[in-house]
DNA sequence: TATAGTCGTCTATATCAATAGACAAATTAG
DNA sequence: CTAATTTGTCTATTGATATAGACGACTATA
């Protein structure tokens, strides 16, 4: 974006519709901070002119934002931003969920959707240092914020060591609260590998977006303080409500 | 994601075409390592069906990883993948741009685009420790790795203690040289924050993108060992060229 | 109470995106 | 050589996207 003034520029004839283009544009405008909350949005001919498109492409774009719940238009007087600044999420070497969002939310926890035993894959048993095909426990959450999802995780973990913690996370609501049962009071980030892509279908409806939205996807293995691998998962945070903000260690 | 197999959906109506979707799949498994250099992909019957598309629709997604170098078609033969895996671009403390990308490429560098000296916006100012206004030098640079764009960057300094910057880099192409021109011959990385959008029609002159694209947006502030913020940075780099590792401090 | 500013709705038209089907052209396997 | 497989091209049709212009409905304010 280069400072932010030349950003307003939109591709034709991209595969991405100019409604969208344009609906990601206020967007990240938001999250960037550039409105407060409840701020009036330039008016529709405004928008229109700036992004040299047809007013009507502008309602589009922000018809689907009224719908997402992020925009609140009224006739005659102009429409309005609703939602807030992005969620900063810390990523470090003791990244915990809840600790890094203090201060930024009333409330927030993490939700357990399911869990299952199944056999390493590739990855998984690398991650793990296992042999491919051992069996590991995977347990699927959801994080929220605010009533708000905010990520999206799956969690590897060796079968025969961790035996029960699914039940632990379905009863605590923490993986920090779940390890210690097993006498790991302490964990570390290992690795963790950052990439970024458009959500597909199961990302939609497991963070409530809208189609065409991008999610930041994180690949991480967390070891014990003497370098064991403990667990290996899969993230995925939506970029229109997350940053991710990489802490000191 | 989780594991892989239940990857295959597609959106409609969702403000971005079916065949960007799909062609957005290919990158990804591509860049996940799931084609060998020269390996075929699936026939354009096997992937319509796969993702419940009709043939042509593949074909348009296709075309577009032709255009884009991605992908040789031939006649008779069938389609093969030319691209290599994604560079896996490291982030830490100490990150320098050659440093961590040796063994992955066998040539990289940063060219120097401009230079200007500008009074610092808000947040450049904030992340310098500087008065609004005060006069900053910005260098934008791209990153280039067996001659494709890797990253394009915008890098402010103070202008009062690193004038001549500007010359350095462009004579050394590197910052961490041009830096040991003024007695700085350590620095360690603040702050960096990430998030992830569309790409703009910027990005996609300056890293070489098709439109539709998404570019990872890292936004760093660098210090001296003792703590003395000397550089400003926002870095766009191509999401499907390009993953962050981040590494440990 | 006018008037200007803004969002809401309608009609019409052109272009892009996607589907459907058919057949040609090139390659590979038998 | 023949058949099967695969990419390339063509025509036709439908629906989504985008533009254009006009006008109605609601709000704030001079």
């Amino acid at each position: 974006m280069i400072g932010r003034q030349m950003a307003d520029s939109i591709e034709r004839r991209s595969g991405v519709s100019l409604w969208r283009q344009i609906a990601d544009k206020i967007l990240q405008s938001i999250a960037a901070g550039d409105f407060a909350e409840n701020a009036a949005l330039p008016p529709e001919v405004a928008l229109a002119e700036r992004y040299g498109v047809n007013r009507h492409t502008v309602r589009s774009a922000i018809s689907a934002l009224v719908q997402d719940g992020v925009l609140r238009a009224e006739q005659g007087r102009g429409t309005f931003v609703l939602s807030r600044k992005r969620l900063s999420y810390p990523i470090g070497a003791r990244t915990r969920f809840s600790a890094g969002l203090q201060g930024q939310t009333s409330e927030r926890h993490i939700v357990l959707l399911s869990s299952s035993v199944e056999p390493a894959s590739q990855r998984v048993a690398e991650g793990l240092g296992l042999a491919r095909g051992a069996e590991v426990i995977r347990l699927e959450t959801r994080g929220e914020a605010d009533s708000r999802p905010v990520s999206r995780a799956a969690g590897w973990f060796e079968a025969r060591r961790f035996a029960g913690i699914d039940r632990a996370m379905a009863e605590t609501g923490s993986v920090t609260a779940s390890l210690a049962r097993f006498g790991i009071d302490d964990y570390l980030r290992q690795s963790t590998v950052l990439s970024a892509r458009h959500a597909d279908a199961a990302d939609l409806a497991d963070l409530d977006l809208q189609p065409g939205a991008i999610v930041l996807v994180t690949v991480a293995v967390n070891v014990t303080p003497d370098g064991q691998p403990i667990q290996f998962s899969e993230s995925r945070f939506p970029a229109e409500r997350v940053e991710l903000k990489l802490s000191a260690l």
